[in-house]
DNA sequence: TATAAGTTCGA
DNA sequence: CGAACTTAT
């Protein structure tokens, strides 16, 4: 058995907005934010360690938080990362005593109420693991998944043996769309047999729907340590494809960061570093219009504003709204990525780092450039009847059906748009003709 | 996990 | 004439 090393990152959270995770901060002071596996612990050679200072650098540095160590391994690298990081942001809770319950329960008393026992990493298949048959990591998606498939994985360890002592939010309510969901392992095997025998069938189309309840609502519990993927995995039959590529895309983009830990703040795709980005005082406008859901465009701004109101947004939405900010704002991709990362409760830095540059076209596997969404078409197809914007948008619950998606029917109240679709797209598509190198 | 513009085809 | 399909971006 591998000893346990328990690393947690700490950010400043805005408690007041959100006074479940007030109640959990009170009773332990810190939340669990960040777990890595043991194992990049190790000195096994430079890519654990450039994973591990990267990662922790991108969380402390773009995010604006702080990192809390605590171990008992005799780890050379703490140092390096405390000098890495600077002072007085880091604090090593050093506890030599041998690996074993003895431990475990000595860091724990040190470190307050927090249950955070930490085992094996939160992946079915441990990031770096799938390899081309050169050693090479996957570029690309699909034969990612082929290979994730092929390579297999163990089956879930017994409740409350292995996943239930991963993490514990004991007492946090995850303040998501389904409300009142509390955390832990029990609400989170709720939730997912309640989806499993239920949307999971409709799964394919019913994802995509912002007005109904077709997604799992398990991201939150996943990114917390709560269920691991491998319980999910078992469950699922062969029918299930959609959702388990779903599991695959997490485990893909954990493995694309592990490789390359830069690009949590880096483009993957190193042409983009030319791409000409707005970032001027009238580009901080249109982006702080967007954080505040007030960009005119409905769909957007229902999506931004479900972010600020649940910690949560649907995933259609996201890449909705991740698409308006890249390719009709111009804004960088980080900028989003950050924001996204300060108020989603399942912000994970591999996942969402990587599905913005998806969205931006400069990732692995990414979206072409001119694949750039119509906000107001995807609003009329994914929010047919218009009751996913009216829910979140105020200022539009007057009118009725369809119509919240036509600009020149809306409110005076509700805010003009920033910008005009049709023309930003073409920008984009000409900065991208800029960069390209065909 | 796209869109817009153009083309084909059948009612 | 609109739905369905194709194609360039």
């Amino acid at each position: 058995m591998t000893p346990p090393a328990i690393m947690w990152f700490r950010r400043d959270l805005r408690l007041s907005d959100h006074p479940a995770l007030l109640a959990a901060a009170d009773a332990g002071e810190v939340l669990p934010l960040f777990v890595l596996d043991d194992r990049l612990l190790k000195p096994a050679g430079e890519p654990r360690r450039r994973f591990l200072y990267d990662c922790l650098r991108a969380l402390d540095h773009d995010l604006g938080g702080r990192l809390h160590i605590a171990h008992g391994d005799p780890v050379d690298i703490v140092p390096k990362i405390a000098g890495k990081i600077g002072a007085g942001s880091v604090h090593v809770s050093a506890d030599t005593a041998p690996y074993g319950r003895e431990r475990d329960e000595r860091v724990q008393k040190a470190l307050g109420d927090i249950d955070f026992v930490r085992i094996g990493s939160p992946y079915a298949v441990t990031p770096g693991r799938v390899r081309k048959q050169d050693g090479e990591p996957y570029r690309v998606f699909t034969p990612f998944r082929r290979a994730w498939l092929d390579h297999g994985w163990r089956k879930p360890a017994k409740s409350g043996v292995d996943s239930a002592r991963w993490i514990s939010l004991k007492g946090l309510k995850i303040p998501a769309a389904k409300s009142d969901y509390p955390a832990g392992e029990q609400a989170a095997l709720e939730v997912w047999q309640d989806f499993r025998d239920g949307p999971l069938a409709d799964y394919d189309t019913g994802r995509d729907r912002p007005d109904r309840d077709g997604t799992s609502h398990l991201s939150a519990y996943l990114r917390w340590g709560c269920v691991h993927p491998r319980t999910l995995l078992a469950d699922l039959k062969p029918g299930n494809e959609t959702f388990r590529s779903e599991l695959a895309w997490r485990e893909f983009y954990a493995d694309v960061l592990w490789h390359q830990p830069n690009t949590a703040r880096e483009n993957y795709d190193r042409k983009f570093d030319r791409f000409k980005h707005d970032t001027g005082k009238a580009a901080q406008q249109r982006f702080q219009a967007w954080c505040e859901g007030k960009t005119g465009y409905p769909v957007v701004d229902a999506g931004m504003r479900q972010l600020l109101a649940e910690n949560w947004m649907h995933n259609r939405v996201r890449m909705i709204v991740a698409s308006f900010l890249v390719k009709d704002l111009h804004v960088p991709w980080w900028w989003g990525a950050r924001h996204f990362m300060r108020h989603l409760i399942d912000g994970d830095l591999a996942s969402n780092q990587h599905n913005w540059q998806w969205v931006a076209g400069c990732g692995t596997d990414a979206a072409p450039y001119f694949r750039i969404f119509n906000p107001i078409t995807q609003g009329e197809k994914f929010d047919p009847n218009g009751d996913y914007v009216r829910k979140y948008v105020p200022e539009l619950r007057g009118v009725q059906g369809k119509t919240v998606h036509k600009l020149d029917k809306l409110p005076e109240e509700y805010p003009a748009p920033v910008v005009d679709h049709a023309h930003e797209r073409q920008v984009s598509l000409d900065r991208y003709d800029a960069i390209r190198t065909t």
